[in-house]
DNA sequence: GGTATAATTCGCCATATGGCGAAATATAAT
DNA sequence: ATTATATTTCGCCATATGGCGAATTATACC
C-alpha cells in the first residue's frame, strides 16, 4: 500500500506526469528537462526525485550530467503498469503532443547550449556574485 | 489532460483509495463507509464529492440513503483502467485485506444501526443542541 | 405541519506541497 | 590549484489539501 501511494502522489503533478511522458522512449538530462518545464533547477531536480523514489524513473551520471530514464523491467509491476497507464491515456492529448514537438526541436540543440542559455543573465547580479565568492 | 489529472489526484489519498477497493464488487451506503473508514461525515462526503467528480464512482439515491458503486462500462477508458490498476496492485495489500474482512462484519449489519451509533452520543450535548434548535 | 435523520455544504485550522533563490556538492576545464 | 558549471540540498513562502464541527438540505416518519 505504501509502495502504491508513493506512486499515485508522485504522479499527481502534471509537471511530474509531462516529465514521464517526455522519457516516454528516451533518455533525458536535467537541463533538458528544466527547458521543457520551464521550471527552476531546484524545482526541476525536487520532482524529479519524488519520481525516482518512487521507482518510476531511473537515473544515470556521465560527468556533471545527469540522465533520466523511464523504469524498466527491473521496476515493480505496479510502476510499470503506472507508466503504461499514464502513456497510454495522455499520448493523444494536446499539452503533451505539444511537449513533444518541443522536444524535438529541444533534443537537436547541444545540452551545452541549453546549459548556457540557462545560467543567469544579468550582468551586475553575475558580478555581485563573483565578488561574494572573491571576499569570502 | 486535464480529465487525467483529476483522477490520479482523486485517487492520491489513502482513504478514497481504500475506499475504491471497499467498492469493489458491490455497492456501499455513506453511513458504511464512514464507519469503515472511522471519518466524520463531512469528510466522508467530501471526500466521495471528488471521486465522484473524477467519475470513479457513481451514486444512487433512495431515500435518505445515497449508495455508491464503482464506475460502470460507461466510464471513459483512463477511469476503468485506473480502478482495474489499482484493485490488481492492492488487493492483497495488507491494509486492503483488513477492510476487507471489517466489511464483511459490517455488511451483516443493519445500516439503520450503524446511522444510530454513529449520531451524537454526548447527552448534554445533545440537549443543548435540540434547545438550540428551538430557540432559533 | 412538525420532528427526526442521512447526507452535504460551509467555515475554519493544521499540515503538505510546489515554487523559488541561495548555498552546497561534485565534476570538468583551465 | 583554481575556476566554471550541472545538479542537488536547504530555507523560505504561498497555496492546496484533509480534517472536524456547525449549519443546511432533503427525505421519511409521526
Amino acid at each position: 500500500m505504501r509502495d502504491f501511494m508513493t506512486v499515485i502522489k508522485a504522479l499527481a503533478d502534471e509537471n511530474r506526469v509531462r516529465t514521464i511522458l517526455a522519457l516516454h522512449g528516451r533518455e533525458l538530462c536535467v537541463c533538458q528537462i528544466i527547458e521543457l518545464l520551464g521550471l527552476a533547477p531546484s524545482t526541476v531536480s525536487k520532482h524529479m526525485a519524488i519520481l525516482y523514489q518512487a521507482r518510476l524513473v531511473e537515473s544515470r551520471k556521465q560527468g556533471r550530467w545527469i540522465h533520466y530514464r523511464l523504469a524498466g523491467d527491473d521496476a515493480p509491476a505496479e510502476v510499470r503498469e503506472a507508466i503504461a497507464w499514464a502513456c497510454r491515456s495522455l499520448s493523444a492529448a494536446r499539452e503533451i503532443r505539444h511537449d513533444a514537438a518541443r522536444l524535438k526541436r529541444l533534443l537537436k540543440l547541444d545540452p551545452h547550449e541549453l546549459c548556457k542559455n540557462q545560467r543567469p543573465t544579468d550582468q551586475r547580479e553575475a558580478k555581485r556574485e563573483s565578488r561574494t565568492r572573491v571576499n569570502s
